[in-house]
This record gives C-alpha cells, structure tokens and sequence, in this order.
DNA sequence: TTATTTAGCTAACAAATGTTAGGTAGGAGG
DNA sequence: CCTCCTACCTAACATTTGTTAGCTAAATAA
C-alpha cells in the first residue's frame, strides 16, 4: 500500500483541493470554492475534515509521504554514490510529476498551515532533504564532488529538482525520466563538455 | 538614477509592505496590517496607493527593473559566453540579496495580481528571463555547452539562482557574490570533479 | 493673505470568510 | 420494525476583507 488508505469521497475532496490551491493559492480558495467545484455545499465539507486546515495538511503529509517511500529503498541501498544520487534524483523527479498539484501545495502552500502543523511540516521536510545531504557529503568525503558547502550543494540540487513542478507538462517533450536524468547530468556532470 | 524615484513616504510603505507580503504572503496580509506596521489607519494608504494590487505591481515592477538593470549592460557586452554567463548569474544573485524581501515578493506573490498586471507581469519576466536564455543557445551553438534543450537548461539555472531568496542571510557564511560564484562554478563546471 | 495640496483621520459599506448547530433522507444491521 | 450511521442540507454566526466618502489640520504656493 503506497500511502494511508482513505474513503473514496475523502480523496475526491483531496483531489479538487490540491487543484485549485494550486492554481489559485490555498488563501484564495475558499471553503465554498471548493465546495462548488465538487457540486456540494460548504457546510457538507465540514463531515469529512475538521477544517481548511486539515485538508492543506493532509495534502501536504500524504505528499511527504510519497517522496520518503520513493527515494528511501535506494538511499538505503549499497549503490555507488554518483549512481545513488542520481537514481533518487530521478525517483523525486518521477513524485512531482506523479503528483504535480499536490507537489506544487506542497512547495508552495506549506507556510500556510496553523501551528503546530507548521512546525511539523518544516521537520519532515528537513529530514527528507537530509536524506539528499547525506549523499551529498559522502559524495564530498569520497573526493568526487567539488567541496563546496554541503548544505549549499544540496540546496542547489533541491532548487534546481523542485521547481519542475511549475513547467512539467505530461504532454510535454520530455519525460519524467528523461528530466530527472538530464537534471542529474547538469548537477553531477556539469553544464560544459570540456573546461 | 537606479529605480524611478518615488516619495519617501511611499518607500516606505513599499519596504514594509515587502516584509510582510513575503513573511506571511499577499492574500494573508490585510491592508490593515500593513497600516498597522506603518502606525496609520488603513485607509489612509489609500492616500499613497489606488489599492492593494498596486502595491503589489509596484513591488513587482521596480523588482523587475532591478533585474534588467542589472544584467542588461553585462548581455550587452562582448564577452566571451562562458564570462558573461557567470557575470550575468552573480549579478542576478546580488540583485536577490540585496532586495531579500522584494524578490520573495516578486518570484512567489506575482500570482496574485489582477488582470492585466498578471499578464504583464509575465511578459516582463518572459522577456528577462530570454535574455539568459539566449546566451544559453549561443554556448550550446559554440558548442561549449551540453546540448541538452536550451529551454531546458535556462530553466534549471532559473530555479538554482532563484531559490536563494530561501536561504540567503545577509550575516550568513557565504557572501553574495561567493554564492554566485559557486552558483556559476556548480551549474557551468559541474559538481564532479572529475568523470 | 488666500488657495491648494498633502497626509492623515473616523465611520461606514457590502461582500466574503471559516465554521457551527441542527436537521433530513436513505441505506445498513440488529 | 427500529436504530444507527453516512452524507448531505439550510440557516446562521461573528469576523474580517478591500474600499469609499467625507472630514480636518498642516504645509506649501500664489
């Protein structure tokens, strides 16, 4: 099971929220935006989740959720480090085109959350991106990345991953593999041929 | 004269409006907070600015000739690619750092303009970032670069660059132009040393 | 002096916000 | 049959929203 089993109306509701808070922003969605889009009224959202809140966090969450399950089995394998980051950068590329609403929510809408929410978000964002780190500075131990700052290497491969999420197409040229690979090519191998 | 002049008075509710628009963003900023943080009633900004979404394309605008001043003579000019591409990225990450809150405001809020400004703002950005792009093209047709898709490219160098506005501080380790510098150093070079 | 502009104020506006209370219709399980 | 649960409804709530109208006091220009 990929992540927590919910009712058939529940990810329904999921799935309209995560579109237009991705459109539109999660503060310039309101409760009855929501509920028009899913032919319903705004009270009647109220029996399924608590509040806006929750739906905001429950996309985020089951969001998080995705990224561990797809790079954790090979951060933990024995692969060669230029092979490890490459193959995870390829699987976190493969999530946000799998998921391109709910992984845009999740860049962009997090700040939005009520504490503690908030708080708890940040934390499992950093220990995903922790994960990149580690790789990042065996990579650096092992003398094969330049050795600039990890945390700055990381941040850059973060940045330059994430923000496909804003020009992905399903329709478009490029597949999500084929993206993830000329990403890991630009940031492991470099933009020019010869120095 | 860098950005067309404006009273000081208005500065100042641009600077603050910055803050908060990037702190809390634009739709969870109320023009009574931002009255607040100016110690005035809200309707008195209605003496300085028509409404909200002026604010807003100020903020945007004057970012954007921020960003055009700033490597338009480095584009102009006859450097070698490879010099000007680096130029143009430290000059770009130091119109970031020095305008911390405006660039927030200007990558993430931009979505929230009304039309027309939506429009024209895209067209101001569009028109920026084909600059970059074009040298792109030039090295990949110098055959210096990687032929990967230039749109491809530019955007990924986009999104490293852009992200700084994340993390940057100014009493941080690194300063700004060692940020673009290894910014350039990573996205033109590579991170591996050797292949 | 007088006239005009500037920069702020108070009071109010209609609309939209997230949320709750309390109800109803229909199906399932005993 | 009766009871309970699910999934929705209507109606209302207290706040908050961006914005306007109309005013005052001070500074500036004629």
């Amino acid at each position: 099971m990929a992540v927590k089993a919910i009712s058939e109306r529940k990810s329904q509701i999921l799935l309209v929220s995560e579109a237009l808070f991705n459109q539109r922003g999660y503060m310039a969605t309101s409760v009855r935006d929501l509920a028009d889009a899913l032919g319903m009224e705004a009270a009647s959202l109220y029996s399924h989740y608590k509040s806006k809140d929750e739906i905001l966090w429950t996309i985020a969450n089951r969001c998080a959720d995705e990224f561990f399950e797809a790079i954790s089995p090979i951060a933990e394998s024995g692969l060669h480090t230029q092979k490890k980051l490459t193959d995870m950068i390829v699987a976190h590329v493969g999530v946000i085109t799998r998921n391109i609403d709910a992984s845009a929510v999740f860049f962009r809408e997090w700040r939005h959350l009520a504490e503690p929410r908030r708080v708890a978000y940040a934390e499992r964002r950093n220990a995903y991106e922790g994960i990149f780190r580690a790789v990042v500075r065996k990579g650096i131990e092992e003398n094969l990345f330049k050795n600039y700052d990890e945390g700055f290497s990381t941040r850059t491969i973060m940045s330059a991953l994430n923000w496909t999420h804003t020009w992905y197409r399903a329709d478009g040229e490029l597949s999500s593999e084929e993206i993830g690979e000329h990403l890991a090519g630009i940031l492991l191998n470099g933009l020019v041929r010869t120095v």
